[in-house]
DNA sequence: AGATAACCGAGACGGTACGTCCCGTCTTTTT
DNA sequence: AAAAAGACGGGACGTACCGTCTCGGTTATCT
């Protein structure tokens, strides 16, 4: 079974590499995923084609690479200046997830961010090789932090011991997700309060 | 200031329009959507091109109307075969949304009718205008039956009164179309049923 | 049998065929054949690839029709300025053919006409599909001219009757074309003079 | 001015060098020239591109010497055969004639000499340098046989005094080769024949 | 009834980008 | 130091579609 003769990737280009990574968020961002083509990563980049398709089956996945190594680096850069990778616990659930959700918001309405997550997001919707890798490096790491912290309320008592952490994190995560992908509707601390209420007390009168 | 001399739709070909619409769809579930083209859709729809953009902007555009007349029969259909459109009301709001939850379920796996719906949501992502014509004209209105059926359960106290019926619907809705566009976990009616669980009683001990 | 779905020739851009003659003969004279591109050529005549490949299967072939339509205008040119398109006949052979001779060879060392002319015949060599037609269209009319002197010098006893006019014409026209083609001697007048009177005497003592 | 640091031909690898001619004759005659690549030659060789970008300039430049490799390899076995490197002399120059190049047209007649000898030729058509060494080197070596046949007819008084070899040579030579390269007429031992007849004996009646 | 618009099919056109092939250079490792 | 290997920046290939345009040929009113 002759394979199409992979690369060596211990000769591969550093240099190159970061190269290509830096133009294609910057283009995202500049004129959008649609119009971002990989003739324009490579003349950004200073690189020749080749160079591209010798290393990533498509812009979706060099996109995909490139934002991962980018979430990698912030990750690193948090770690060393002390931040622990994990929702706080203060002992109050409902503020723990009120002030998390209030910073995702703040992150999604980041212009320079929204680019290159969204061209993602959609590439995923219609692309199952791209959606897996997203989701399993990118999305459901950050979903971990809420199990965690979920669990940690069920030892707590905060949480009732049957539920599962993995579900009901998507009652207050999926709608502002939704919201900002379909455009659904307006982004807000108040809203994002407003759906850990109803997701810890239920809409049942009590 | 010349416009563009719009064309004048008394004239129209219903014909070319239907075939349009035909084309654009089986062309979609059959190549997927990137890889269909408008000229694609005029050679199979037996259309010269600027027919079709004469008439629509983009191919997104076509395959929104396409997809718009496709749900705007159905309902014609329902309406016909004497079913109301509109979520049952039982006077049981769970079993009531866990119905209507598993149907939906069952639709999101049929894979006829996921090509053209998937392919909608990813332009939606990265397109803003198709985001809201998507969201105006087909997702609202979907999600206006929860709120009706919901205003109705507060009516009879099954939900409490200060609830933004709004926002609470999304409490199930939204991860069901979390886990199905981005294919972030499994979809089933064991699933759609915790959710309406957990909605409903709230994550916190009562 | 499906044919490519041949282009139809009646909606042919007129415009757009002359300017890519005009940039393909241009680009051949400045930077020679091998660096012409078919990509150059469409650039400079302003005129999308995709009009070339429409119409011609390859940079020879465009060349080859270009410089047909060349030498077509210069003969209808030469025809409306009331010259015979003959070889002259003034009833001594000897000189008729060292006038014809020695213009051929003036018109051999003008540089603008060289390089299509060589690029054909390096291409020909090579490319038996060009060849033929290089050969057909553009060598053989011209050997004829000589043939009908010879036939003309037959009749008048100025040549021996068993003579084959196809073949005693590559005496000197053969000769002529390989010292320019190949390089292989200097050509002048004295040299065609020669060839001449070596052609029409023979090598062997009278 | 710092050179180009010349290799150091002492160290040069021979059975890289014999790979790499073989495999270029090889690739020129199974696919053609315009399709033989440095890049298939060093694979086809087992050899690094650089080794033949150390030697050679070009690819035109390697077949020219892979053919003359041949080419000596071809004489020094006639030559071992005791066969003399000339055109025998009976004394009967038309004959003598005749039969060398009734066997010319055998040899170029022959698929697989063909291929790298009209690549040359093609090449030197349009490439100046190439052009100099395959004349120098290869044609007029063997023109230099013709020479010294007629030098000796002229002494034994079957061709005229005055006459220059040189260019007699070209009266039965060019037309055969003219007719080989440009494909402008059919080869053969009859037309070989005439073209002795007529060169020797001239066109004019005697 | 004839004129005269518009739509319609067809598809050529100037373009942009695709993904591939090779170029000639450079770098790494082995002999 | 030459050689095998092959990654690199670059340029051109021939193809696929884009969105615009022009061309007859049908309708479908409006004189």
């Amino acid at each position: 079974m002759a394979q199409k003769s992979a690369p060596d990737s211990t000769r591969r280009s550093e240099k190159s590499r970061r190269a290509i990574y830096a133009a294609a968020l910057a283009l995202v961002a500049e004129v959008g995923y649609p119009r971002t083509t990989v003739e324009g990563i490579a003349a950004r980049a200073g690189v020749g084609k080749q160079t591209i398709y010798r290393w990533w089956p498509s812009k979706a996945d060099v996109l995909l690479e490139a934002f991962l190594d980018l979430s990698g680096q912030a990750a690193e850069a948090a770690a060393a200046a002390g931040e622990e990778y994990a929702i706080p616990d203060t002992g109050d659930l409902a503020a723990d997830l009120k002030d998390v959700l209030r910073a995702t918001v703040d992150e999604l309405l980041d212009e320079q961010f929204q680019a290159p997550y969204r061209a993602l997001a959609a590439e995923g919707v219609v692309n199952e090789k791209i959606s897996s890798e997203f989701v399993s490096r990118l999305l459901e790491p950050q979903l971990q932090l809420y199990v965690r912290r979920l669990e940690a309320a069920q030892e707590a008592g905060e949480v009732r011991p049957g539920i599962d952490p993995r579900i009901a994190l998507e009652l207050f995560v999926a709608p502002l997700a939704q919201r900002w992908l379909q455009r659904s509707g307006p982004l807000s601390h108040a809203y994002t309060d407003t759906l850990v209420d109803y997701a810890l007390n239920g809409l049942a009168p009590r």
